[in-house]
DNA sequence: TAGAAGCCGAACCGTACGGTACGGTACGGA
DNA sequence: TCCGTACCGTACCGTACGGTTCGGCTTCTA
């Protein structure tokens, strides 16, 4: 693991993030060598304040995406999923959001720029980008793994490693590919079927439903 | 699918060799932002010749990659996997080769660089990389599915969507981890466990042993 | 109505880096 | 012995970009 979650920075004002929507929309279109200059033009904000408000470039592309990584984990599954209808389902959503999270252009070009400022090992975007992504995820899907072992649907030792093996059905390659730039164009019925497709998989690894005893 | 394989140049001269040598050995010290002259100084080189040889700095890192890449995939499994035992040991093979590779530094490195390039929408880097990475291993190991198939061993109706789960279940989370930076530790021992795990798991899902009939 | 604060736009500075030019050396062939 | 080729090392050029400065406009407060 990177970093223990970073300490959370209240949303910032409304003009603070029409700032940080402009670079995100650039991070979209330009990837990493989006420039400060173009930045304060989208924004119609002078570099001046760019820099008296993030510090430096750094500065404002951490804020960005921790603003953004803060829209994400909107959502939140409650898993009491008694019955296996309702732990499937719940998984099923689950993945499909998760999938849709991933597979969208902002997901991918924030994910590239914390993969070049780790190879830079400039600043840490890419520990924020995780904390908030693949283990924001993992921390909210365990309980709804759990609640449905406390319920005797399922059987598995780590709730960590069933977590891993359920991320691993559901992204499989799509991820890597998309960030190399391979366009699999994933409309919302693949991603449905992919969703089914894993959770089926991963409750004949882990399910102990009556049909598997 | 982004690139057909691309035209293989034959192996360059050992000087070229020792110059793509150092800038992979760059790209792994200093990510992409490696320069032309710190690559002329590692070499050993004038930059004059850098640019006669590959071009510009695109050309650089194409052959760079497309080099390493050739390196890789020199093993080969033929696939006569006869009993569920040596299928299983074909597989794990696999696995634990494809997860040394990725969990390589300089796996690391040429991905995280193809990527970045793929988010400035530059040369192809991200398709090469693909295309000798996620594919070429596909293709490699869809015969030992099918024959496993054949064999009366495995059970699926499309190789390539086997494969897919194959990597889902090897990779888990591992190669978007490495690549934001998360320093998990992988050594061998934790390769050939997770490689087991791996191909348990696969079986479970795939397998028509008798033990799963 | 004067001042202060916050911000925009534009000009500016320094530097890093891609790419080129050039002098100098080693070597192979006539 | 002389020339051509291939290369090294270094100096150089142009530009892009991070960061700073400044003049002027608006808004708020007294």
């Amino acid at each position: 693991m990177l970093s223990p979650s970073p300490s959370e920075p209240q949303t910032p004002s409304p003009r603070r993030q029409a700032v940080l929507g402009a670079v995100l929309a650039l991070m979209v279109e330009e990837g990493d060598q989006l420039t400060m200059d173009a930045v304060a033009r989208r924004a119609s904000c002078s570099k001046e304040t760019l820099y008296k408000w993030f510090g430096d470039r750094d500065g404002l592309l951490t804020a960005t995406v921790q603003w953004q990584a803060a829209q994400v984990r909107a959502d939140r599954y409650d898993g009491q999923a008694l019955d296996v209808a309702s732990l499937r389902e719940s998984l099923e959503a689950f993945a499909a959001t998760w999938l849709s999270v991933i597979a969208s252009e902002t997901s991918v070009a924030l994910n590239r720029i914390a993969i070049g400022h780790a190879a830079a090992r400039k600043s840490n975007l890419g520990g924020i980008v995780l904390s908030n992504g693949r283990f924001a995820i993992g921390e909210r899907l365990k309980p709804v793994l759990e609640a449905g072992r406390a319920a005797g649907l399922l059987a598995f030792e780590d709730s960590e490693e069933a977590f891993r093996t359920f991320f691993g059905l559901v992204g499989r390659d799509i991820q890597i590919r998309l960030l190399l730039g391979d366009a699999l164009g994933l409309d919302e019925a693949a991603i449905a079927g992919e969703a089914e497709r894993a959770v089926a998989q991963f409750l004949a690894l882990h399910g102990r439903a009556p049909s598997n005893p």
